[in-house]
This record gives C-alpha cells, structure tokens and sequence, in this order.
RNA sequence: GGAGAAAUGGCAGAGUGGUCGAAUGCGGCAGUCUUGAAAACUGUUGAGGGUCACACCUCCGGGGGUUCGAAUCCCUCUUUCUCCGCCA
C-alpha cells in the first residue's frame, strides 16, 4: 500500500511509472488524493465537535463538584446534542477512511525507474545467463516420465488421495526432497540467514498484512471453520512476524529464511505447461526475506540475487536471470528478477525463483517502522526470494541430469542424500 | 472441552467514574561530574491524526454499550495463566 503523503508529493512521477504496468492510475491518484482532503476536513470537524464536547463536561464536573445542579443540567442538554454531531461526522468519518484504504489496496507498488516497460514475458529482460545446456542421449524424457520410470514421484497415487496437483514422492524421490530442503537451509543460514519455523495455517489479519486479502482470497485454501488461511508462501508468515513492530535502527538488517510447503489453489490453470511438477496445488519451497534500512535496500536485493546464482551455479544447472516488466511485476513489487532453470527435456525454462524489493509497499501495510537518527520513525524496506523453490529445481535436476543409467545426482546434494544416482 | 484469574507505555508495575496519556522503578537518550569510564545527580523519553509551529483529537488486548464524562462500570470476542479433562 502507498502512503498518501508519498501521492501527494509525487503524484506525477507516480503515474508516470504506474504506466510501465500498462495501467492509467490519474483517476485512482487523484482520488486518493481528494478522498485524504476529505478525510482530513472530516477529522477536524469531528476533532473541534469532540474538543467542545470534552470542555463541556470538564465544567459539568466542576458545577456538580460546586453543587451548582441547575447550570449543570443545562450543559448536559448542550452535550447531548453534541453527541448527535459527533455520531454523524463519526459516520461520515468512517465511511471516508473505508474509501480511501479500498482505494489503497488497489494501487500497485510503483515499479523502480530500471523496470523495463512491456506486457507479457516476453518483455522481460535478460540480464544475466550461466550454465552449459547438457547435450541429452536420444531416448531422453521429461521428468513426469522419469518420475514414473525409476519409481521416485507418483501423480496418480496423490490424485486418489487428495486431487491433481498433489504428488507422492517415493524413496530416493522423498529422499532427494529432503536432501534439497536441507541443503538449500544450510545455503541460507551460511549466508547469515536465521532459519525460522513458521505456521502454515495463517489468520485474516496476516493475509491482510501482506495483501493477499482482501482480494486474492481465491488463491488460497480457506479453512473456514477456524477462518484460517494454508499458507501460499512463507512470505505471508514470516513477513508478519514484522506486522506491528517498531524497530531500532541498530536491529537493521534483518534476513530471515524458512522452509514451508506452499498451498495454491491456482484456480484456471490448465494445459500441457502445468504437466508434472511445473505447477502444484503443494510444494515446497525455501524462502529468503529480508527487512531493509531504505538507504539500504538495492544493495541487498544484489546480494539476494547473487546469494541465489551461488546456489545454481553449484547445482550446476543452466540459468538465466530476469528483470521482469511492468506488465509482469507482481502487484506489491518495485523490482523483481525472476531465475529460470532450462528444462532440456521439455525445452523451456522453469522459473525457479523470484526476488523482489517491495520498498515500503508492504511495510506502510504491515506497519513496520524503525527509529531513525532523528529519532522519528520511518518505514522500513522488505524483500523476499525463493531459495529456492523445489519442484521445478527438481525437474531440472531429473531431467539435465538424465544418463541412459538413471540420474545422477549433482554433487553439490550427495552429502544430503547419501546416494549420487538414481538407478 | 469444563472451571477460575488476568490483559495498562520498550520492560516491570500502580491506578475502580472527572484533577489520568496515565504514579513509581528499570531500560533508552542528553547533560553535570571525570583524563576516560562506572557510580551519583539533573533533565528528557509511547503511538497515530492534525498544524508552518502550537492548539486540538484518538489510543490503557479487539469490538460494542452505559454515562454530561470510562483505563476504571456492563456485554462480547481474542489471548495468557492456574486447575480439571483429552492427547502426539
């Protein structure tokens, strides 16, 4: 969410970039700016009503004190009329404020200057690429055949348990699950990441904080009993461990990691590119998060960038890195680099991770808040990234590491999983 | 799941209808003293709205109510603690 004061003083500059994501944002910026005027005429007409109504009853209670009954009987005629105003301009208030945060909620985060323009993919731009692309034997397979081949994930045994996008992972298959997560932590907390363990299940006012609610709630699975929400992403819980706080400058920075499945209900999603493990109803996935001095911010979304290409690099997988357009940046974010895996076996790239710098987007609507030198308090900067998200570096791994023996495990992971091939 | 108790500033903890945005202690910050530090002393120290700055308004777990007036009384929800029950 964006803060008013921010609109205000940047209105301009604000549409001007809101239009690298293809949207006119004049009429939502100069609302939001009328609903604030507004809002804030209302205060003060409510404020002077409540001042009045508060100084009347201070003298009530002094007549009374002075045994004055009669004079005092009459201001309370006084304040009760009072009572009435300050219910309505309360009302209207109210409704106001209601406006203005629905307004809110549906402005995106405006993308960095260095957001290429563009709609689709398509558009985004390359920034980087490392990895020889492995030259296959003749007879090899996508990794939803290979999985079934040796055994190591069974879709249709996750169909009669639960539904299509719930997998069985099987023997060396749960194994090298296992072997990824703990790697991936252990990559992480290296890199002076604290590792968390974090809920699953999260309440309204977390969706809230991190604005998968209210409007994305089709996202997610609703367990409506308790009102709680499974988690899409560690990012909802980890990020709200922050909702709230009022930090100090010297608790800066903050980088945090945690492994979770992930819950996605990924209503509409259909076709050959959501085959086998491109895209699930449950996965896993290791996140980074990182809470940011604003000063600060940029340099650490390059050392998250360069913290997740250390772990591809000794995956030894063929990569490439993304800034994503406008069109394709995610709705809370400023800048975002995508990674990507090549798939030989399906020619295509997977995406296996994504970095973003939500500036003080998500802080405004968490409240999150440091103590600065001046002793005021400032928002802070979040980021977030995958490192990394398993199925798809799963795919990769199946499918770049195929031989007509089976599939060989990358180095990198066979201390984790006692095994290097999978025969 | 049942019974009881509680929720106040960064922390601890007073406060049962007006003089309370809230005593006191600790912590933090600034200063005095000191070569420096500690100790001691003095001052200062919650958040949000609003203002050029004041004024002013709101906030004592959340929501609602009683009252001219609520941290204080009532209802409700949540959470915590104690006891009982159940249980990996």
């Amino acid at each position: 969410m964006l803060q008013v004061a921010f609109i205000r003083e940047n209105k301009e500059d604000i549409i001007a970039r809101l239009a690298k994501r293809n949207i006119d944002a004049t009429e939502m910026i100069n609302n939001a700016i009328a609903f604030d005027e507004e809002r804030k005429a209302l205060q003060t007409s409510l404020d002077n009503t409540k001042a009045e109504s508060n100084a009347l009853s201070k003298e009530i209670g002094n007549l009374f004190k002075s045994g004055e009954v009669q004079k005092a009987n009459l201001l309370k005629e006084k304040t009760t009329q009072l009572k009435e105003v300050t219910k309505n301009f309360e009302q209207e208030l109210n409704n106001k404020v209601e406006a203005l945060a629905e307004l809110l909620y549906k402005i995106p985060n405006v993308p960095n200057p260095i957001v290429p323009a563009g709609n689709t993919d398509e558009d985004n731009e390359e920034t980087f690429r490392e990895g020889d692309i492995p030259k296959l034997h003749d007879t090899a397979l996508p990794h939803w055949e290979l999985a079934k081949k040796y055994n190591i994930i069974d879709f249709e045994l996750g169909n009669k348990i639960t539904g299509a996008g719930f997998p069985v992972y099987i023997g060396k298959g749960a194994r090298l699950q296992r072997a990824l997560i703990a790697y991936f932590l252990d990559k992480n907390t290296e890199a002076g990441y604290t590792e968390y363990q974090v809920p699953h299940l999260v309440n309204e006012a977390s969706g809230f904080g991190t604005g998968q609610l209210p409007d994305k709630e089709g996202q997610m699975y609703h367990v409506t009993l308790d009102n709680l929400y499974l988690i899409p992403t560690a990012e909802v819980p980890a990020t709200n461990i922050f909702r709230d706080t009022l930090l100090n400058e010297s608790d800066l920075p903050i980088s945090i990691t945690g492994y979770t499945p992930c819950f996605r209900r990924e209503a509409g999603s259909y076709g050959a590119h959501v085959r086998g493990l491109n895209r699930l109803h449950q996965f896993d996935k290791v996140e980074i998060l990182r809470v940011e001095h604003p000063d600060n911010s940029y340099k650490a979304l390059d050392s998250m960038v360069n913290h997740v290409k250390g772990i591809l690099q000794d995956l030894k997988l063929p990569y490439r890195i993304l800034r994503l357009c406008g069109g394709d940046l995610g709705f809370t974010s400023a800048l975002t680099y995508d990674f990507e895996v090549f798939s030989t076996a399906q020619d295509r790239w997977l995406e296996v991770s994504s970095v973003s710098n939500f500036e003080t987007f998500q802080a405004n609507r968490l409240k999150l808040r440091f103590k600065n030198g001046d002793g005021k308090n400032e928002l802070c900067h979040t980021l977030n990234g995958s490192s990394l998200a398993l199925p798809r570096i799963l795919a990769g791994i199946l499918e770049n590491y195929q031989t007509e023996d089976g599939i060989k495990i990358p180095e990198a992971l066979i201390p984790y999983t006692g095994f290097d091939m999978i025969p």
